[in-house]
DNA sequence: TATTGTTATACTCTATAACTATA
DNA sequence: TATAGTTATAGAGTATAACAATA
């Protein structure tokens, strides 16, 4: 690993030309972004699931499971970072086709909690079990070091990331 | 590899279990590419650099900055990969912007080359270094092993995925 | 006949606006 | 009056189909 030098940060003006590895990670991740979400990887893994090819739905699925309890129509969509009204279709979908329920908020009777059902539990374990396990496949030749570093340090950025994205967002307003 | 493909999907049995980490890691990269692709961080860099608002237009400036080269629509829309007529569309946008040109291919007159114009040159630039210089700061508390251990891996992990994307897709028609 | 690109059209995902019911 | 959700509508981004020009 050639531990190159360079200037610490703050050296940035604006219009200096950015660190070339920087540059180089960028249409990386974007190639990756875009493989994933338009791909069919993500797709595949769904119909395999009998979850069908609606990948929004499939967001909320994913949402309410790693979520672990009944969220709020509202909650859903502060996750999954959408406005209301998209999660109140997909769940109207979903709840057409048995994966989801409404149950009464005890604490709010303007609210509702969308549950799994137990065919939506089912259906959901089986995506993520394949679409994690494609992943897992592909790290499989990595050193564990490497895998194990990758996990922490990618959690910590996109953590990092969305942190200070709120951050900024919201100060501009 | 003829591949008999009764069962290449659901591959998944023995190998590896998902792992709960990674099971943390899906919703801080939903969450992160959510933030990225819809929140107001690119939007806001493509202002700023006089690039407006459309979010594809810039892709294509990016593509064009990052190959060094003039490239056919057939080659963008690849790299980006989107369809032709996608690109073609982008491309009259920018045309007429003066952002990018045509010139004659020398060697196939079906086909032209899509170049930067100067103005879409350093437009391009002050977009990428506000966008990068952004990252930048982003990771500027980080330990310097940490950013280059989450470059390196990084890199190389859009590497195998896109890779192994490409088979998987491919592989199924 | 195959390939490059364009035109025209349709679909998916998400946002905004206006409204209802409860707090 | 403010909040949770719904209905209806609009927009951005991308795909598909049919076609033109050149290889």
């Amino acid at each position: 690993m050639p531990a190159e030098s360079s200037e610490p940060r703050e050296a940035r003006e604006p219009g200096a030309p950015p660190r070339p590895d920087l540059l180089a990670v960028l249409p990386r991740i974007t190639r990756l972004g875009a493989a994933v979400s338009r791909g069919r990887l993500v797709e595949r893994a769904a119909e395999d699931a009998g979850l069908g090819r609606d990948r929004s739905a499939v967001g909320v699925l994913v949402t309410l499971r790693t979520a672990g309890e009944p969220l709020r129509i509202g909650e859903i969509a502060d996750r999954m970072q959408v406005v209301g009204p998209h999660i109140t279709r997909q769940v109207q979908l979903l709840e057409k086709r048995d994966l989801v329920r409404r149950v009464p908020d005890p604490y709010d009777a303007r609210a509702r909690l969308i549950e799994l059902t137990d065919a939506g539990a089912e259906a959901v374990d089986r995506y993520l079990a394949s679409l994690l396990g494609w992943f897992t496949d592909t790290l499989a030749d990595w050193p564990r070091q490497d895998r194990d570093d990758l996990v922490r340090l990618l959690s910590r950025f996109a953590d990092d990331v969305t942190t200070r994205l709120a951050e900024t967002d919201g100060e501009e307003n």
